[in-house]
RNA sequence: GCCCCCGUCGUCUAGCGGCCUAGGACGUCGCCCUCUCACGGCGGUAACGCCGGUUCAAAUCCGGUCGGGGGUACCA
């Protein structure tokens, strides 16, 4: 196939502000695979500009989901790279330099009017395009200079061209805007601070960046940015104008764009509930993305192979918790006992199943127990939840409550529990079959109970819950000693 | 208000003029398997927003309409 575009160079420049989102994942992801899908190069680039609200924990938690996603970059924080620095509050002189440029060339102008100057005379001549008219486009050197003599501020605004600026999108194809209805806007603070209209697509030429991928949310500002590129390009910054595609939105309940305030959209969060990255980017590059008509669980190699930008779908997407982990669980099953056990690993630890190191009985306890509860987690954290009565310490072994009224504390269970203890007594030696034949025998054959019956209390008294791992196996794993035992105190 | 984007089962999607009495997945319902829970298997449920037009033929193309979303900042 040579469906390859050479020299393919993209980014993601996030904000490190608050607790990374769902959504910028899957942009990330989508502007990965399209870097490697086409042996390009995956920029990662820092916006701090807000220096009020940019943090180094935000930060510190990109890097890191980054890491754990395996989204790696070639340029950016880290690895560094020819384009540097990259985080934005590193590089004002390049701002400020750009800025003048502009104004010398003639393609941003002064600006001295206040937004209420600018309001009332809209109001005046009863437009209906908000925003601003333009007013001081064509003010003389002379008038420029006695306002800046009078100390009157002003903003840089970039002479937007006449006629219409129309771009074929990526995932949406041709677009079009007529530019009076895209007013001049402000590329910096009237106290210098550059914006991030400015600041952005500086970046992006400096950067050499081919593609932009983003949220449609932009959609609406690239008119602005492409007249922008016309400018740099004619001051000597950009070589070139991205092409443009903008990703749907990642939506929550109802119809609004999936918000901080939605659980669901933290994406570390998926991380500490137990999901494995292959589950989660799989399911987020469901959302907008397929990889054929009859599929949709795949690998990240398989994604880089077959991702198409133009095959992205334009329609905003739901966030489907439910599916997420559908997807999750036929990832962590594709997954050997092994990796499974090695990656629960830290869960068990977090979760006080296991101590931290784990000595070597423990250990092997747990790798004859994992393969029977592999194949029934949906998610790491579930791993612990199973086995924990295999490792919990004797004196903080207890019975879910409403498991034990039920099934122990009753007549029939008690029944069942005490010959269920005389047959265990006897069952030699200690085996998962053998502790099958001698409870068939006991509960099933001797008591003429229904298996489902049977066992029920049995498992309760053992591993104080109705939802187990196979019992036999989990006794045999119990070991003789503590099975007894534990029958013995459900007792009475 | 004005500009732009979007519109297939509850949800994510396949579909790019005939292969569609619209396919898959998640969900949901029923059944099977079964020592619990999962897994697995089988089956059911359910959609082209609406109206025109083009065409021998439209979910697919065009126009309109309705609905949803975004923008309209010296936010990003």
């Amino acid at each position: 196939m040579s469906d390859k575009i050479p020299g393919v160079r993209v980014r993601m420049a996030p904000s490190p502000t608050g607790s990374p989102h769902v959504g910028l994942v899957r942009t990330a992801l989508f502007n990965w695979a399209f870097a490697r899908h086409h042996g390009g190069t995956f920029v990662f680039r820092i916006e701090d500009t807000d220096k009020e609200r940019s943090t180094d924990e935000s930060l510190n938690a990109i890097i890191d989901l980054m890491h754990w996603l395996g989204l790696e970059w070639d340029e950016g924080p880290e690895v560094g790279g020819p384009h540097g620095p990259y985080f934005q509050s590193q590089r004002s002189e390049l701002y400020a330099d750009a800025l003048a440029r502009l104004l010398e060339a003639g393609h941003a102008y002064p600006c001295f009017c206040t937004n209420e100057e600018v309001e009332a005379r809209r109001k005046e001549s009863g437009s209906k395009v908000m925003g601003y008219d333009g007013f001081c486009r064509n003010l003389d050197a002379e008038t420029i200079a006695t306002y800046n003599a009078e100390g009157r501020a002003s903003v840089p605004r970039l002479r937007m061209p006449d006629g219409s600026i129309t771009w074929n999108d990526l995932v949406r194809g041709e677009v079009t805007f007529e530019t009076r209805f895209v007013p001049d806007y402000a590329l910096a603070r009237a106290n210098g601070d550059p914006l991030y209209t400015l600041v952005n697509p500086v970046d992006d030429a400096y950067m050499e960046i081919t593609h932009v991928l983003r949220g449609e949310d932009l959609l609406s500002s690239t008119p602005r940015q492409i007249a922008l590129y016309a400018a740099l390009r004619d001051v000597g910054i950009a070589k070139l104008t991205p092409e443009f595609g903008h990703l749907p939105y990642v939506l929550g309940e109802g119809n609004k764009k999936l918000s901080k305030r939605d659980p669901e959209a933290h994406a570390l969060a998926y991380r500490e509930q137990g999901f494995v990255p292959e589950g989660l980017l799989n399911y987020l590059a469901l959302l907008g993305w397929a990889i054929a008509a009859d599929r949709d669980i795949f690998s990240l190699e398989e994604m880089v192979e077959a991702f198409d930008i133009k095959d992205v779908n334009p329609n905003p997407a739901r966030f489907d918790l439910k599916k997420c982990e559908a997807i999750n669980a036929a990832h962590v099953h594709r997954l050997s006992v092994e990796e499974i056990t090695d990656r629960a690993l830290p869960f068990l630890k977090r979760d006080g199943v296991l101590t931290d190191p784990v000595s070597p009985a423990d250990q092997q306890l747990l790798e004859l127990a994992m393969p029977f509860v592999a194949e029934r987690v949906n998610k790491l954290t579930e791993v612990g939840e199973l086995l924990r009565f295999l490792f919990i310490a004797d004196a903080d072994f207890a019975l879910d409550a409403a498991d034990r009224a039920k099934l122990v504390d009753t007549d029939e269970g008690q029944a069942v529990i005490q010959a269920a203890y005389d047959a265990l007594l006897r069952a030699e030696p200690w085996s998962a079959a053998r502790i099958s034949d001698m409870l068939q025998h006991a509960l099933v054959e001797e008591m003429g109970l229904k298996p489902r019956v049977a066992f029920g209390p049995v498992r309760v008294a053992t591993t104080g819950k109705r939802v187990s791992p196979p019992l036999y196996e989990s006794l045999e794993l119990l070991g003789r000693e503590r099975t007894l035992a534990r029958l013995q105190s459900a007792l009475g």
